[in-house]
DNA sequence: TTTAAGTCAGACAGGTCTGTCTATATTAAG
DNA sequence: CTTAATATAGACAGACCTGTCTGACTTAAA
């Protein structure tokens, strides 16, 4: 009498990921489109085919799936980050500029709506929520990584310069969501260059290894 | 049999003012701390004091007000900024760079909570909402008036730089939000000083009086 | 084959939200 | 004073939300 259960053979994350996965999936896609405030668990388990009940076996509440989505995001976004930047400077003199043309890819993907985990504190609006310090979490560790990335080109202060790089992505990445272009990446690309222009010290070699990189477009 | 309508004297907006401005007030208030999707119509008539037939006489829908309130906060702020910029650097030689003060006494402000424009449309996040075109003709607007100020000091290119002050406000006011400290700004002001250090090109005079107001601080 | 754990489907309670409506009270102009 | 416009208080419908619960089904190991 009952149907035996359907399991779609090519679906999103697909037949064999388990529910705490196939939930975490569907949640990135729905939360991140929509935001989290305008996604109801309802719609979640009828888009993951996830029974409610499982849902609230692996997460507690809708919060703490919002932290573990948050989670998420901070370790694919980071390693997407690092995986371009490798693959567009092979080299690691052009690493740390390689960083604009990743964030360009990013600002030019159909669904980029700007960073997961910034829209998700703002959005929740409550300074003691667990997003607040989910977000520090991430964004150190994506200044930490411009550091490590600073430091091998050898500039001055590799830890100032992580800094401006934050700035220069949070300004880059509101303003490309807003407008709905990845111009600001190249805005973003010729105030770090400039700036690299001043404070780098390098050995004559590397220095002009890296400038190479630094001298297409814009 | 019925107690008199009550009118508290001293209230946020004053007993003068009439429902709509006592709506609008009260409404940016709420939405600017807890956003617009956590702030419920009921909320807002209590605290404004008002029926809730008044308001949707004066707004016919939730969305339409949320609107209106990004009309004001758009006007508000672009009207404090040019204030505070005056106050803080009364020779036009030194109102580019004031900016970035003027943005740190923003960021010091205790309930400082981010762009109330930007916020609005990450929390609604819909790409068809009208909020989107609010929010891209106040940025509009502030682009237009770094750049009178550019042009004021002569700089070589108003329009780039006006850009540049734009990405950087976007970075400083993300960061000083995320982190809770008007820090940022002195990294903005930084760039940006670099940036004029680089580009301005004005009688020699005019270029010493500027440089003077680039010096303190950093 | 039995058993235990995990999953599914969906009803349900209790709460919140927007927007409408009724009925009364106030205000201001003629 | 009369009248028309406006404001007030609050009930209400309809929708949506989170989280709990029941009961049946599936799976895999003992």
């Amino acid at each position: 009498m009952t149907m035996p259960t359907f399991r779609d053979p090519i679906s999103l994350v697909g037949p064999l990921a388990g529910p705490r996965e196939r939930i975490l999936e569907t949640a990135r896609a729905l939360f991140y489109s929509k935001g989290v405030g305008n996604v109801g668990i309802d719609l979640i388990i009828a888009e993951s085919g996830v029974a409610k009940a499982t849902l609230y076996k692996h997460f507690k509440s809708k919060d703490e799936l919002i932290v573990a989505y948050m989670r998420q995001g901070d370790l694919r976004w980071l390693e997407w980050l690092q995986n371009a930047v490798s693959r567009l400077a092979p080299a690691p003199e052009g690493q740390l500029m390689a960083v604009w043309d990743a964030l360009e890819e990013w600002f030019s993907l159909p669904l980029f709506r700007g960073c997961l985990l910034t829209n998700t504190v703002i959005e929740l609006a409550q300074p003691e929520h667990p997003a607040g310090a989910a977000l520090l979490e991430h964004k150190e560790r994506v200044r930490t990584y411009f550091e490590t990335l600073a430091a091998q080109v050898g500039t001055e202060n590799p830890r100032l310069t992580a800094e401006i790089w934050m700035l220069l992505l949070e300004g880059a990445t509101a303003t490309a969501a807003r407008e709905h272009t990845p111009d600001s990446a190249g805005l973003a690309r010729k105030l770090a260059r400039d700036f690299l222009g001043q404070e780098v010290a390098l050995e004559p070699q590397t220095r002009t290894q890296m400038l190479e990189h630094l001298d297409f477009e814009f």
